[in-house]
DNA sequence: CAGTGGTCTAGACCACGTA
DNA sequence: ACGTGGTCTAGACCACTGT
């Protein structure tokens, strides 16, 4: 720590619990370290820090842990990892191109179709629809630096009052942002496969690639909090620019 | 529940933490439901069951609905998931064709190379090492039904005691389970970056396929339990059999 | 209103690592 | 011997949901 002030105070009458608070003056504190020396946070050290007990300060470590911030060795301590995480939301559902913005990247999207439309076999079979169920398609194609990404189709199983427009869409950089925000329904487990395989001819067309060549197409379960099945996407992706990247921790 | 017996007791002088008893006990539970009713567990009930403080029986919880098994919804209640996860070890550390037979599934490895070499540049880089260290590298080919599966190549930085023989290698499945019995060292993080690729000329020879055909490839960067960065790992996997599947929870 | 999960307190005992 | 994180107890108050 190189000569800076540390919070040493964690405010009670905030409506922010208590280890939240904790977690992100560690979070800061973390990246505020030169990587040099090994600050070893310890529980007592934090709870005589705060004048807080056990409770709240082993639940925003045992957080940090969780998300790969430090990493806890019995007997031994807590530890910063040494590269903090970062985590591009390849796999978050939705927000691609703000996540791509923020990194101060080109991206943009357009809308390719937006209806209602009654759903293949399969699909109806995987969400368990009646004969008669439409469900609402979004086709969206993400650009980066003005070139193809990824193209999503999005099939959500609401009802007929959801109507977003186009423009809505493309504002929102997310349907599940939008659904949100006006069914109050938020799109909680994402079940994803990742598979390869050879662009086809509508693929290869759409994101301007040769037929046959490698992509990278990820399908997804859509859930709400209530887990229950709402809609599926399949997203394919350029595999050059567009990559999977996550963290496993046993 | 279909007239079955319920578990009602702790073991207190086990040395299993009474939030992993509860844990299995509730996961027993949830296989045996017939997915028709909902039983919705609680806390309190569980206290009361089971004779503890709500400490434990909320880290069961906890657990239980990071795993999937459970969702918890404030002032309403733990309601389980209709779908029980299933964990493909797609992205766990080795162990792969172990599941694979677990499922009944005729699967099986062999070792295509076990040596000490100089990495490459870009390796020697990733891994921050010496001009003169070596590496441990072992190639393995995974088969499914007597159809390659998978190539994987790993790369392990370790001292020259650990010598592993095919054998050895073709016995344990997993390099990882070797390197914790015979050195005690355990890999506990991967970070993963999945693409597409089309198959290059070795690729396609070693997994009898063509060249430029799509393949799934992951690489893994392997931590030790101190997060000491000790390995790297390529995997190139034949798309049509092998899928990477996998949850997020928000 | 009673019941739920979310948060917090102030203690306790333990296994394990370091010195 | 001492400090660490892991587990547990027995309380408490809260916001929110259902009736």
């Amino acid at each position: 720590m190189t000569r800076a002030t540390k919070k040493n105070r964690i405010d009670r009458n905030s409506p922010i619990p208590i280890y939240k608070q904790i977690k992100e003056i560690i979070i800061e504190e973390l990246k505020a370290a030169d990587s040099e020396g090994h600050p070893a946070i310890t529980e007592g050290e934090l709870t005589r820090r705060f004048h807080v007990s056990r409770a709240p300060v082993r639940q925003a470590l045992k957080e940090l842990a969780d998300e790969g911030y430090v990493y806890r060795e019995r007997a031994k301590g807590t530890f910063p990892v040494q590269e903090l995480p970062v985590h591009p939301p390849n796999l978050e559902l939705g927000g691609l191109v703000r996540y791509f913005r923020e990194q101060g990247m080109d991206c943009n999207s357009r809308i390719l179709g937006l209806e209602r439309i009654v759903p293949s076999d399969d699909l109806r079979e995987l969400l368990r629809l009646n004969r008669e169920d439409k469900v609402l398609r979004i086709s969206r194609l993400i650009y980066l630096t003005n070139r193809p990404l990824a193209w999503t189709q999005t099939y959500l199983f609401v009802t007929e009052d959801f109507q977003p427009t186009v423009d809505e869409l493309e504002e929102m950089q997310s349907v599940f942002l939008l659904l949100e925000s006006e069914l109050g329904i938020s799109i909680t487990r994402g079940d994803h496969q990742i598979s390869a395989s050879g662009a086809n001819e509508e693929e290869a067309e759409v994101l301007d690639f040769n037929i046959g060549d490698p992509v990278l197409v990820i399908e997804t379960k859509l859930y709400t909090r209530n887990n229950q099945l709402i809609g599926w996407r399949r997203a394919v992706n350029i595999p050059d620019d567009y990559k999977v990247s996550f963290t496993v921790n046993r």
